[in-house]
DNA sequence: CATATCTTTCAGAAAAAAATGAAATTAAGC
DNA sequence: GCTTAATTTCATTTTTTTCTGAAAGATATG
């Protein structure tokens, strides 16, 4: 979660949440960490957004229950595609945009071919990323 | 440099580096960045303790003087030895604690069988992880 | 060895992030 | 449709992190 960006609290309603046989309705969870509701809510939003966590119907009871994705492998995907991923094309329009700038003529720059170079250690890193970090999970059989 | 849970300064520092054709002494980093020396200093240390970032010698000036690793590979392996392995390693020593307490017969645990599933995935997280992490860097060909 | 320059350290200030708690919103059950 | 429980939202407070600036600590040079 820490390697997510995410605060510890939302780690430890994962945790809990793991470990949990039954579904637990929110209440449950702040109770049982000591936060409050407001953070227990909050923190499940964002567990939901990374779909690590999931709400299930329980018979008889008006609450969301919560149950923890546990298939690591799912987890890790979902997090590549959602949070990597768009970092990664956007790092590749900003790159684009250095190019260009050294290229055009607007600006007599200095050291353009020095500048080149680190562009395209860039350009190489932001391609080798876009291939390997998909296929990663590929690679994690649990 | 967000990813390796560095603040922001430092990720700047590294960049102006990584654009820098000739070593940078500190007190330009700051000046460049208008961040105090104090800052410089401990960004820099943060960088050097990574490997990120190395000190060398200019002749007729007493002052250090900064080059960025450019080898992103390189900056990758040292990452995952320093800073994730050991991680790992003392993730390892924790689940075994756990489930020596499921095991022992000093409390009567009572979904002991549940348990024990879940402590089994962190267990083939953990291996995989230890497997995998170190190889990456091999399969980043720039 | 003394001085001047450069660097680190660290207490306090500033900024950023997270948590709280209460009001607003939603929705279930009668 | 009304009531009430559950949840979300958000302004405020608290906590944590980062930055600053000055003092202490190095180190090169004459």
């Amino acid at each position: 979660m820490n390697i997510m960006g995410m605060p510890r609290s939302v780690g430890e309603i994962y945790g809990l949440l793991y470990f949990s046989e039954k579904p637990l309705p929110m209440d449950a969870v702040a109770t049982r960490l000591g936060i409050s509701i407001g953070s227990a809510s909050q923190g499940l939003k964002n567990l939901r957004a990374l779909k690590a966590v999931q709400s299930t119907y329980v018979a008889g009871d008006r609450r969301d229950h919560y149950i923890a994705e546990s298939e690591f492998r799912r987890l890790f995907s979902n997090f590549i595609k959602d949070e990597i991923m768009p970092h990664l094309e956007s790092a590749k329009e900003r790159i684009l945009r250095m190019e260009k700038l050294i290229d055009s003529s607007d600006f007599e720059v200095e050291n353009a071919e020095f500048y080149q170079i680190r562009i395209d250690k860039l350009k190489r890193l932001t391609k080798a990323s876009s291939r390997l970090l998909p296929a990663m999970t590929g690679l994690l059989k649990l």
